[in-house]
DNA sequence: TTAATTCATTGCAATATTACGATTAATATT
DNA sequence: AATATTAATCGTAATATTGCAATGAATTAA
């Protein structure tokens, strides 16, 4: 089948399993961990940054901008790409009450 | 292709993405949140849970043991898994620091 | 205008993922 | 022993993902 049958689950677990597909490429990693780090954000400076031809970069790109992750503005022939602050942080809270589940003291029975 | 050039990335942004894709899935979601929502660990009780098929939810629990996640002991006939916390824990610590990158103040160049 | 640059899109090949029926292995029950 | 129960494994079909060469669209530079 190959498609998840989403129809079964709550939003909240497709959407936490939507956002974490996009982490689940070391390249999506990448481009996120390097827009994170400059703070002016380049573009295709991302094609020499990670390692990958450019076409591969930029549908990595797409899907993070499809996400709303990043955003993208048209500058001359090049575009320049950025986190997407407010979304980035719903996202984080999302995940982060995903992760920071606990379990009772007692717990972990195998 | 359809397989990621990992040799080109870090080992923390393999991890990452590891980890990232096991929460890719919105069944292996819920599963660990059923695990972490009883407190005793049950098993085949995940199949009517869930509401997979027994192949599927035992493929994903697979993945999630693989992965270190979760662990399964055997019980008779049955087999009780439970989220293993130290795992976890550590798990935890590698995608809430990716989660927490902040931006300076200004930032946002789009 | 022509050429160069930058990036998106298209098309395709290779591989991965998801799902499940059928079967198997292991233990429990009768 | 014979049967039932539980869960893993195998095999397979359908779909998704990854990566890139080739191409196209838009802007800039000459």
């Amino acid at each position: 089948m190959g498609l998840a049958k989403t129809e079964i689950f709550t939003d909240e677990q497709n959407q936490i399993s939507v956002f974490a597909k996009a982490f689940g490429h070391p390249a999506r990693v990448a481009i996120l961990q390097h827009l994170f780090k400059i703070d002016t954000c380049f573009c295709g400076d991302l094609v020499k940054e990670i390692g990958l031809a450019q076409p591969t970069i930029s549908q990595h790109l797409k899907e993070l901008k499809y996400l709303g992750l990043i955003k993208g503005t048209v500058e001359g022939t090049s575009v320049c790409y950025c986190i997407d602050m407010a979304n980035w942080k719903e996202m984080k809270d999302i995940m982060t009450e995903f992760l920071g589940q606990d379990l009772l003291p007692k717990d972990e029975c195998c």
